[in-house]
DNA sequence: AGGCTTTTGTGAACGTGTGCACAAAGCTGA
DNA sequence: TCAGCTTTGTGCACACGTTCACAAAAGCCT
């Protein structure tokens, strides 16, 4: 279940705050979700709340932690340290749940030597070899778009069956190997999509909610007269 | 539908390759998707592909980008220049399908005033000011987790309905705003998970799929002793 | 000790999204 | 002009996730 990470955080929270236990719906509440659909999701792990008081906090904490393996650490690489791997190689949240940054690694000969939070980046020719001895078992995809490819075969080929892809596109991997990507222009472009519908709906149908097509001819064509050229590249 | 931004970048690709058509099947191996749910995605914005031809990759951009409201710009303002903040501010990604950084602003005067990307970070104080006269409708909320429900609450009161957040924090919002998270650590956590399913059917049952609960009295009370502290904070 | 209150765990209805499969539509070439 | 081929658009069945609602369980108070 994708919502474990959650509940995960908000007993967490409840835990440092001391609360030895807390019901199904402040737990929903303030993980902003359902109730009935938390005590679903809980109860699938076989997990043990007590009717008529909740779920024990601590007990809960070690139980989903145990379910989504968190009580290992997995070492993780970045690859590509630009913009984006900088900020990651950076961040302390990643150590707190189990995760250690085992290694970062660039193909710029310039960037590879360089320190970062403590790290020596490494070179991508060495990437075989880190994954192997260093046990990595999740990497993470930082380079510029067209190089996603490439670098994601080689993590496959070296053995990794995790990645976490914040290029623009979508990575072909054999059976097995999971892909989860973060991208940010499809968050954007989903947000600019409700704001345009509240807009519209808030300033009458200046736009139709079914565009239609181009009437009458063909939708293919000669339609160069009538197309701005506005569409991104 | 949120799709549509995938299939718009595979578009897009295409465009530049100056490929005039495509068919479902193409366009659906291109996105990752299934061509039958493809072909019932596009028509659904009313679009026009042409039988036994496919699809005209131009107008089909044109027609998901309008769908997308990603004609016009949308300003985007970017809360927090820390890390993560900086490496969004000098990603290029953005302009290139209508969204504009507008503004940066930090709540700390050392940052503000920083030219970080050819811009200069504002003060949070400025922040109703500039939402209004550069008609911010997106906020990016890139704070500390215990920052974000502040800014997020003074987000909305200036006029904002889009709110993308990457703190570590349910947002509570009034209706009508919308709000999307990243949340790199939930991406690990699940990783995390599948990872821990693969090893485990490899190496035999050393976890049973479904963990039983401490049999017996209770799941309350006494526990402290068999509770490994290995729980993340 | 027994009833009352609280809260879990889950059966069942519901809505949504997915994928198959096929008829209709349009193009191409003879 | 017409047959044949390709590809779209969609009806339909199915599977999944979500939500309601309620009975059973556990604690608590008198
Ligand atoms: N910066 C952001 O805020 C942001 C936001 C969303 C998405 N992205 C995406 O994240 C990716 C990285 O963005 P960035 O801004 O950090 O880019 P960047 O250009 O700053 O950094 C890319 C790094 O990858 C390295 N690299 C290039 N090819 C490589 C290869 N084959 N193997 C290993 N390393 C290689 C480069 O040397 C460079 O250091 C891009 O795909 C971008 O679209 C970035
Ligand atoms: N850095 C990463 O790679 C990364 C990854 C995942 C999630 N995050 C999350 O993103 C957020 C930012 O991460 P970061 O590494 O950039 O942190 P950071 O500490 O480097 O930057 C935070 C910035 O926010 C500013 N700030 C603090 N309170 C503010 C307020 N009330 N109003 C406006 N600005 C304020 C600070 O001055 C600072 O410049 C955090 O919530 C973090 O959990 C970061």
């Amino acid at each position: 279940m994708a919502r474990l990470p959650l509940y995960l955080r908000a007993l967490s929270a409840l835990s440092e705050r001391g609360v030895p236990t807390v019901s199904s719906e402040e737990l929903a509440a303030a993980a902003g979700v359902n109730s009935a659909k938390l005590r679903k999701d809980l109860s699938y792990l076989g997990s043990y709340g007590t009717r008529g008081v909740g779920y024990d906090v601590e007990y809960l904490v070690y139980q989903i932690s145990r379910e989504l393996g968190l009580t290992q650490d997995w070492p993780v690489a970045i690859i590509g340290i630009g913009n984006l791997g900088h900020a990651l190689a950076n961040y302390g949240g990643f150590a707190s749940r189990g995760f250690r940054v085992a290694a970062l690694l660039d193909a710029d000969r310039a960037v590879a030597g360089q320190r970062i939070a403590g790290m020596v980046v490494r070179h991508m020719d060495d990437l075989e070899q880190i994954v192997r001895d260093d046990r990595v078992s999740i990497g993470v995809i930082t380079t510029p778009a067209p190089a996603a490819q490439g670098v994601c075969d080689r993590l496959v080929a070296a053995g990794i069956t995790s990645i976490l892809n914040f290029a623009p596109t979508v990575l072909a991997v054999p059976e097995g190997v999971d892909v989860r990507k973060v991208d940010l222009s499809i968050e954007l472009q989903i947000l600019a999509f409700h704001e345009q519908r509240k807009s519209a709906t808030d300033a009458g149908p200046t736009l139709p909610p079914t565009a239609p097509p181009p009437a009458g001819t063909a939708a293919r064509g000669d339609r160069g007269g009538d197309l701005p050229e506005v569409m991104p590249a």
